[in-house]
DNA sequence: GCGACAG
DNA sequence: ATCTTGTCGC
């Protein structure tokens, strides 16, 4: 799929805050969601003592929940990770995968926060507004905003708020007796839609499978490219 | 100044 | 995220 530059990389975190600030003004938190035969998943790895990313995007279908394509992409990471500006560090690598892929997907889960981020624009959003695709953030555990312990049963749902009072998300219990996901807005959807979605793509494990795929996919690769570099 | 802090 | 073995609980 074709993706489009909006902007540079090489940004100082200075920068790229003040670059987040500016974007959020175009995430589109009204459900744009149309019929959903392709969810895909991303994630990256890395080696503690190396600058190699390995990104990886999984296409299942739906509601089959089955792989369809793979993409992948390894790179140097130059951008550390700092709280907040996740996106400056992994969507260089990740956008390289999305682009070999083939299809179009339908609807991304991100492993990361969406709208439940310092400035409203955590990396889902990030994502989704480079690609104009519905995004998702999944993330396993909290950035942003405070919230009640949810319900332990499975599906068991407690709104994530902000200072102001806001919803910005949910934490939401994937399965009994387990700690809940974080879910927010990323592009092009709505709470109560992304958190169906979500439950919608459990199979029986807490990560949902589009990214759960997706972090065994990239697992396999950094090891396959890892005797690359011996050889 | 202190604590919090996606991956 | 990554580094790592065994181990407690459903």
């Amino acid at each position: 799929m074709k993706i489009r530059t909006l902007h540079p990389w090489t940004l100082t975190p200075k920068d790229a805050i003040a670059l987040q600030r500016r974007l959020v003004n175009h995430v589109v938190t009204e459900n744009q969601l149309g019929a959903v035969r392709f969810v895909a998943g991303a994630d990256i790895a890395t080696y503690k003592d190396s600058p190699d990313g390995y990104a990886g995007v999984v296409v299942m279908s739906s509601p089959g929940l089955e792989i369809v394509e793979t993409a992948s992409a390894t790179v140097k990471l130059t951008f550390p990770y700092i709280p907040g500006l996740l996106a400056f560090r992994e969507l260089p690598v990740l956008l390289e995968a999305f682009a070999k892929l083939t299809r179009t997907p339908d609807l991304i889960l991100v492993d990361g926060q969406g709208l439940a981020h310092p400035r409203r624009f955590g990396i889902a959003c990030h994502l989704g507004l480079l690609l104009d695709l519905p995004t998702i953030g999944c993330a396993k555990s909290r950035l942003f905003g405070r919230h009640e312990a949810p319900p332990l049963r499975k599906s068991g749902v407690a709104h994530l708020y902000d200072e102001d009072d806001h919803v910005i998300g949910a934490a939401v219990r994937t399965k009994d007796r387990t700690n809940p996901i974080y879910v927010s807005i990323g592009h092009k959807i709505d709470l109560p839609t992304a958190i169906r979605y979500t439950l919608a793509c459990g199979r029986g494990y807490r990560v949902p499978e589009p990214t759960r795929q997706a972090h065994f996919f990239v697992g396999r690769l950094r090891q396959e490219e890892r005797q690359d570099t011996n050889k």
